[in-house]
DNA sequence: TCCTCATTTCAACATCTTTTGAGATATTGA
DNA sequence: TCAATATCTCAAAAGATGTTGAAATGAGGA
C-alpha cells in the first residue's frame, strides 16, 4: 500500500453511500451480492451505484466477478485492514508496537 | 465511532497534504509537534497547514494543546484505529475473528 | 435470432472542497 | 506597553466530486 492508493481507498471510503457499500460488503463476506440488492439495499438509482461501486472497485476495496447475468461484488479484505497498517507504519519511530490496536494502548494516554 | 465520524475521518485523510501530516504526527508520537515545524515538513504556507490542521482535529484524528507561543499537535491514536474496527464490525456476519487482520487472513482468499 | 434483464456510460448541472493572500488574534520577552 | 513571533480567520477564485435521467451495452433464455 502505497500513498495514492491510501489516498484513493480513503477518498472513496469518505462518501456516505460507498462507506454503506463497503460496510454491506463486508458484512455479507466473501460470497458478496450482486449490484442489484447492493442498490436495493441502499435505495439508490442504478447509475449511481455503479458509479460508486466502480469508484470502489478502482480503489482496489471491492471487486467482482460475473455470475450469469448478474455481476457479484464482494469486499477485498486484506486492502481495508492495509489501511491502518498504512496510517500506523513507523508509529512513534518504531518505539512501540506496530500493530495499530498495540499502539493505540501503548503510547497513547 | 459512528458513521458520521467515520465519514469525517475518511474524508480528512482522503487529501494529500493531510495525510502526510497524519503520518508525520503519527511517526512524531506522543509529544508531537508545533504547527510551524509541521508547515515546514510539509513547504506548506501557514493558512494552509492551520486550515488543514483544524481539519484533522475537528475530525477527531489529531489534538492540540498550547506551549508557549506555540501550538503542538499530536494523532490521537485510539481514532486511528477506530477508523477499521468500524470497517470491519460484523464482518462476514460474525463467523470471523473481528479483529482486521484476523479477518483478512480468515474470510478472504 | 430477438427480447428481456442487469448493469454501465455519458453529459450537463449542482454542490462541495481547496488554495490564495491579506489581515486579525494571541502570547511572550524586552 | 511595545515589538516580535506563532498561528488563525476570512472571502474570493479555482478545482474536484456527486447526481440525474436517458441511452447504450452485454449476457442469457425463448
Amino acid at each position: 500500500m502505497n500513498e495514492m492508493q491510501a489516498l484513493d481507498a480513503f477518498a472513496s471510503l469518505s462518501q456516505e453511500t460507498r462507506l454503506r457499500i463497503v460496510r454491506l460488503l463486508v458484512i455479507a463476506g466473501p460470497d458478496g451480492m450482486p449490484a442489484g440488492a447492493v442498490g436495493e439495499a441502499m435505495g439508490a438509482s442504478s447509475s449511481k451505484i455503479s458509479f460508486h461501486l466502480s469508484h470502489l472497485e478502482r480503489a482496489g476495496l471491492i471487486q467482482s466477478r460475473r455470475e450469469a447475468r448478474s455481476i457479484i461484488y464482494s469486499a477485498v479484505y486484506p486492502a481495508l485492514s492495509g489501511l491502518i497498517e498504512f496510517l500506523m507504519k513507523d508509529c512513534c519511530q518504531g518505539q512501540c508496537n506496530p500493530s495499530a490496536k498495540a499502539c493505540a494502548e501503548t503510547c497513547e494516554m
